[in-house]
DNA sequence: TATGATACGATACGTATCGTTTCGTAATTC
DNA sequence: GAATTACGAAACGATACGTATCGTATCATA
């Protein structure tokens, strides 16, 4: 499973500060609705008043953890995200972008995960704050796996060291993304194989295609 | 310029019925106020309230037009995204797509236009309503004319005939839509070149590469 | 020219949800 | 035992929504 930073930690691992602690039940209760509420109603329609009273507790009890809707969902999906995504080790890197890949769309497709992505991917464009915390703990920590799977086959010598690894990514990861959020073509096995081949082919050093 | 399908125009178009007439002047009032508080306020803060106002219209006018906000934005977003989007035509494959992406992130970077085109995305995974308004108007449309990009390169006989051209338009825009909603780099010249540089050469029949 | 239908701008309305604040009570530290 | 902080419950002010109603204006039809 994918490791991130102790960001979450850090945060619960609160100053053994005065006055009455904040009740670790509470926050399991909360967490727990959300995650109840995110599959029977989806993000747009998960509201914290209904959080609390499934949580049986009060709205301010939820505020004084989570500032929004968004980072509260945050992470809640973290969780269950990062738990599903498997590390690919299978020696080549065809292989490793393949499994990567599968896994991702294994995670989001047809999934309340997936669906539950989508939403946040939506709210991260509308609330600059959440913006901040989907880059920190989500995106840069996720592609810094991803980038070990490039860099790993760099090393063992099976593409250049010149290759661009972010654009790599890009183009397997954006691929996904595009028919996940614009949802115009489905995330088949088939439209994993082949936009992997293609990621193959486009990394060879350039020889046989380009100019005369 | 892209054409599309004279949905819009048909919708205008209303039966000659009986009654007053819906007033045009109205109309382009309405979609003057949303593009100023576009520009203004942007997506998310843009309220009907305000446009009505701002229009010197009441707000049932634009009820009676447009059903909500994504909607309304979508008419002011589609001519000013269109009006800017050239159609490429090089004489070869990786001229025009070249050409393509880089008129794409001359419309979408630091411009009016991108931040409302990450709005409507965002908003579109929340309205299913607009989600279909979003697919049969802009994506089919779009998507209609970059694949005809491909398809007369197959024809040059510069690419396989097998070429996928759905999985290839998906590498090319769905990196620079990755870029674009999750911002973790920018949309540089380079980016387009390389990414360019990439499929070209995925484009190649299957043969260096590839299994032993 | 009169009639009926519909759109007009303006504004009031009830609803929903937000995020805050205020209760009195409970838990913990100093 | 005093100070401090969190607790659940509930009321709150604020904002924006989408609808309804007002009297007026503009059209097609007869």
């Amino acid at each position: 499973m994918v490791e991130l930073p102790a960001a979450a930690a850090a945060a619960a691992a609160q100053a053994p500060g005065r006055g009455r602690p904040r009740s670790e039940q509470s926050r399991l209760a909360i967490l727990d609705a959300t995650r109840q509420l995110l599959e029977e109603r989806g993000f747009v329609d998960l509201t914290i008043e209904e959080v609390a009273l499934r949580a049986s507790v009060g709205k301010a009890t939820i505020y004084r953890r989570w500032p929004t809707k968004g980072t509260l969902v945050f992470e809640s999906f973290m969780f269950d995200f990062l738990a599903r995504q498997p590390i690919a080790d299978t020696g080549n890197l065809r292989g490793d972008l393949l499994a990567t890949l599968r896994g991702w769309i294994r995670t989001v497709k047809g999934t309340v995960t997936g669906r539950t992505l989508v939403g946040l991917i939506a709210e991260v464009q509308r609330d600059p704050e959440l913006a901040e915390v989907w880059r920190d703990r989500f995106v840069i920590p996720v592609r810094t796996q991803h980038r070990y799977i490039i860099e790993r086959a760099i090393t063992r010598g099976e593409i250049p060291s010149t290759t661009d690894v972010d654009i790599t990514l890009d183009l397997l990861f954006g691929a996904a993304y595009h028919r996940l959020l614009q949802s115009h073509l489905t995330l088949s096995d088939r439209f994993a194989q082949v936009v992997v081949d293609y990621i193959i082919r486009g990394l060879a050093p350039e020889v046989s295609t380009k100019r005369p």
